[in-house]
DNA sequence: GTACTAGCGGTAATCCAGGGA
DNA sequence: ATCCCTGGATTACCGCTAGTA
């Protein structure tokens, strides 16, 4: 085996292989990224490298543009998710704001939800008055009347019967806290239900 | 200089550290990710390495840190984008399905976008009858009679003052594609805005 | 099953350009 | 300018796995 004309003693390199070796092989890289064995002798041939060092190169080559590639992924990624997340906070403002073609209000989904919230906290923040333990103690009774004028701006006992069934179903609780909890939540939400036709009134043809 | 009981040639290279160097030096790594010469000297007696050696080591651990790193925020990166994306098909939908108080039917926003987009692409795939290019072939006019007629659910020519102006704006439009698309668009929107008396009309009290 | 092979991930060892004392 | 160090990119190579004859 007749060297080519740089038998090194192995695993002593010579550094950077030159400008026109690598442009010649990054040349063949955009063609064929994995040349196999005559393809790859014909280029040591051509740039007076070894065969070992230009599959070196092809494989070393390979992985960096793998790297690369994520790389710009990467970026791409975060672009994205500044786009999304911007959408996202458009997306729910218009929620907020999102007018109704069957009317020409805004709808007060929003407003509803956030004012049955507070009313929620404020119910389950407040004790004898409103919420009154029965005689054996094992009962807590839902007093309506101070519930109406705890919070006056619910038309008071609206004829809706729904309403009606509902209220009376969530006057007596027993003591467990998730229950009350789900009475308090079954409460408000009617009232936010029952806003419904109170709106409608508002509205102007 | 006494070598450090292994002065091999000089760029002849030493397979893999043994487990044990490794191990020191990750542990050192994880208390002092640069040491200074002092500190690698000291390492490099302690483990039988040449100082060069422990800088190398040092050095690519820290690479290889920073790729690591960075591949886990890719990671990362992939999970938050697939949630915003989740998260914003849902906002989507919920801007459909949004009903409104101050009326008891479902917002026609998405129904109306659905077939305004409907109408842009039909629009946009139509020849000549419809976009009749002029005489100087610079331009295309925009038949608004053909429209009416290939479009009968848009109640014909209504007195809405916007509608008619914006209308004759988007008549003329040169022969760029992206005006034409623009100006498509505007039509497009100005029939969904026009739809808003139209549901009012359907609403019941 | 067995021997051979290419490709890949990981790692050691540099080279190079640039920053700071 | 001088010297040392660091990060980024390169070159060389080992061990493992999968595909193939």
């Amino acid at each position: 085996m007749e060297a080519g004309q740089d038998p090194r003693p192995k695993n002593m390199r010579r550094q950077r292989h030159t400008q026109h070796q690598i442009q010649e092989m990054e040349a063949f890289f955009t063609k064929c990224p994995r040349p196999n064995v005559k393809q790859r002798k014909e280029l040591s041939r051509e740039l007076g490298l070894e065969p070992l060092q230009v599959k070196f190169w092809f494989q070393n080559k390979r992985t960096q543009m793998k790297t690369r590639h994520e790389h710009h992924v990467h970026t791409q990624l975060r672009n994205e998710n500044e786009k999304l997340r911007a959408d996202n906070m458009m997306y729910r403002e218009a929620l907020g704001r999102a007018s109704c073609p069957n009317c020409d209000g805004p709808t007060a989904i929003r407003e509803i939800a956030v004012a049955a919230m507070e009313e929620l906290i404020r119910m389950a923040q407040m004790g004898e008055p409103l919420w009154m333990t029965s005689l054996d103690g094992n009962t807590t009774v839902f007093n309506e009347d101070e519930y109406i004028r705890t919070f006056p701006r619910v038309a008071p006992k609206p004829n809706n019967h729904f309403k009606c069934e509902a209220s009376r179903e969530s006057t007596v609780v027993t003591m467990n806290h998730i229950n009350l909890a789900m009475a308090e939540l079954a409460y408000g939400l009617e009232w936010a239900l029952a806003q419904g036709p109170f709106f409608i009134k508002k509205k102007k043809i």
